[in-house]
DNA sequence: TCCATCGTTGACAGCGCTGTCAAATGAAGT
DNA sequence: ACTTCATTTGACAGCGCTGTCAACGATGGA
């Protein structure tokens, strides 16, 4: 049987009350008894009991991730691809384990007709510190009620509504068209076309808004001919892709505002005999794994998920500490490959 | 405040040991007993404390999927592609829903030296039902030796050594490869090339055995030239592809053992000016994301990843009834794609 | 010198459940 | 009717911690 608080406050001599204080760095806590039952921590190798301390105590140590259940949603949301979750969950992982947390990963269907029920039991039994809300859950009015009602902390990824509620993390999409835009422009191109997400998704809209001001920014006009609206899948971006290189003069370069369709856009010019980055350049947004092993690879914009993830989860661990930081910006990376190149 | 055991009691009248028996499912209650309670469960909207359940019983109600921390190593690992992880926690977390378990993810360095430290104080802080061990944790003999010694069952993904140890779960690699190569035999090609993973690597071996078994099967003669090894890289990929494109006469069939090597193999026709599947027919192993989005799309195998987290969930869950059930074979899938055609 | 105050330690009562054991109840056998 | 035994229910003691509060000695100011 394993140790427990008695055998070592037993052995140290002292009291269990001092062995709890000492193992949560209580204040008032003489160096003598600190050592005394840190030796008897160590020889007896002793592991506080996670159900105990969180049953008697205010804190149960746990971080729920709630994550969605639809496989299908996920891959076409703005700003995630296939690895969205693992990166996600390495970035929380590694905050939690340093602070001696664990994470606990729950389903939650984006609306189902029982998620408020099933929400409140979650929490009510697991009494989690802190919730960790992704894509599309981060906006789900449901899930931000309940939470905010049972007083539970929380962080949204990526969120797009009701910007007021919870603590957020997130990444300047904006900018990043922007940044992208501009990179285009700087390789000598004046005429880019734009794919852009369903016009309803707000990161989809400031995408796009991205492009525009960079275009203004350098002088040059916004051509609606060159803009053609996808839905974020692979189809449509070769719909687009085909409409954007038979216009009359041919853009030089295409910005998608994700990779699936930059993807499409590139089997378009294949199929079309238009070769790229030769005669066109092509770049998409959210790196995901496919992006890098395209012909030829993908010039886009990287979302640090991992990152998000460890800035939400450290907010949340030190919410009660620092009430007043609620909001996080985290920085993208532009990752320039071998699809971007000046036109020829 | 949320409801205690004790109010449920009160307002059915009964004993708050009768709740718990209900709640519990336990043996020898009445029809009338177990009404009451049902009855006061719903009006209090009750829902029991996950950590005064496991500290006061034998259970925590908790599974723990132990993962690893490199996700370099992750890549390449057989088998694996980069959405492995979500996919294995659908499987697990669908499970673990039904039968009112949680899912704990740990991060666990494979080969650290506090690895069984860590692991220790894990077990004894959260007492999991069970662990989920994925590759290459599944065939770490720290992570096997301290759940023995503490005694938590566990289940292993596509173990590739001490197959006698825990519960596995796993793929027959072996008859999927000679599957995909019956399939290439079928639409009429002869010389089939192979790029191998390391031989170092058991799944990678076995997909090599069914290679040669299915060639000999037909009657086919297997040609070291006709063989390369590779990495199970991208890289590698297209330095096999190039090796086994520039052999003659050239193979009009490549069957690479993973996705991201197939991919490099189309790469190298590619460059090479041969066509594909025109020229040669290519074929992968795993279906990972890229996959479906190549050009052309690969035919590959793809491992029913939450279909064997979701399995050896079970296993966990009912390894106290059915104590014999220690090994389930998941059957895979082989999808055809445009990657492979008759040869031309 | 005495009392207020602070820093330090311990006693003890829960937290909300499950397990154990005993009591009450009812059915069946003699 | 009386015992025997299985079925159903309840009383109560923990599980291993944290929070509260009281006790203690040391310190310092009046």
């Amino acid at each position: 049987m394993a140790a427990t608080i008695y055998d070592v406050a037993a052995l140290a001599g002292v009291s269990i009350k001092s062995v709890s204080r000492v193992l949560n760095r209580e204040p008032n806590v003489s160096a003598a008894l600190q050592a005394k039952v840190q030796a008897a921590v160590v020889s007896l190798d002793y592991q506080p009991n996670l159900s105990a301390r969180s049953l008697a105590g205010a804190s149960s140590y746990l971080i729920a991730a709630f994550v969605d259940a639809d496989l299908t949603l996920e891959h076409w949301r703005s700003g995630r691809g296939n690895d969205y979750l693992s990166r996600l969950q390495f970035g929380a992982l590694e905050e939690c384990r340093k602070a001696g947390y664990h994470l606990l990963v729950e389903l939650v269907d984006y609306g189902a007709p029982s998620l408020e029920a099933r929400l409140v039991a979650l929490l009510r039994s697991l009494r989690p510190d802190g919730v960790l809300l992704t894509p599309p859950n981060a906006d789900d009015p449901t899930v931000l009620d309940v939470l905010e009602r049972t007083g539970t902390p929380f962080v949204r990824l990526g969120a797009e509504r009701d910007l007021g509620r919870g603590m957020r993390v997130f990444m300047d999409d904006r900018q990043a068209a922007a940044d992208m835009t501009a990179h285009l422009i700087g390789l000598g191109h004046r005429r880019i076309g734009f794919v852009s997400g369903p016009d309803a998704y707000p990161a989809s809209r400031a995408r796009r808004e991205g492009y525009d001001q960079a275009l203004q920014a350098h002088g040059l006009v916004a051509e609606p001919d060159l803009v053609v609206e996808g839905d974020f899948t692979f189809a449509s971006g070769r719909r687009a892709g085909e409409a954007l290189l038979t216009t009359d003069p041919r853009p030089s370069a295409i910005f998608a505002s994700n990779d699936d369709m930059a993807l499409g856009v590139l089997n378009a010019a294949a199929s079309l005999g238009v070769s790229a980055p030769g005669g066109v350049s092509v770049c998409g947004f959210d790196d995901t794994p496919s992006a890098m092993f395209s012909t030829p690879p993908l010039t886009t914009v990287r979302q640090p998920v991992a990152e998000m993830a460890a800035a939400a989860t450290r907010m949340l661990l030190e919410a009660a500490r620092d009430p007043d930081r609620t909001v996080e910006k985290i920085d993208y990376i532009l990752v320039e490959r071998a699809s971007t190149q000046p036109p020829g």
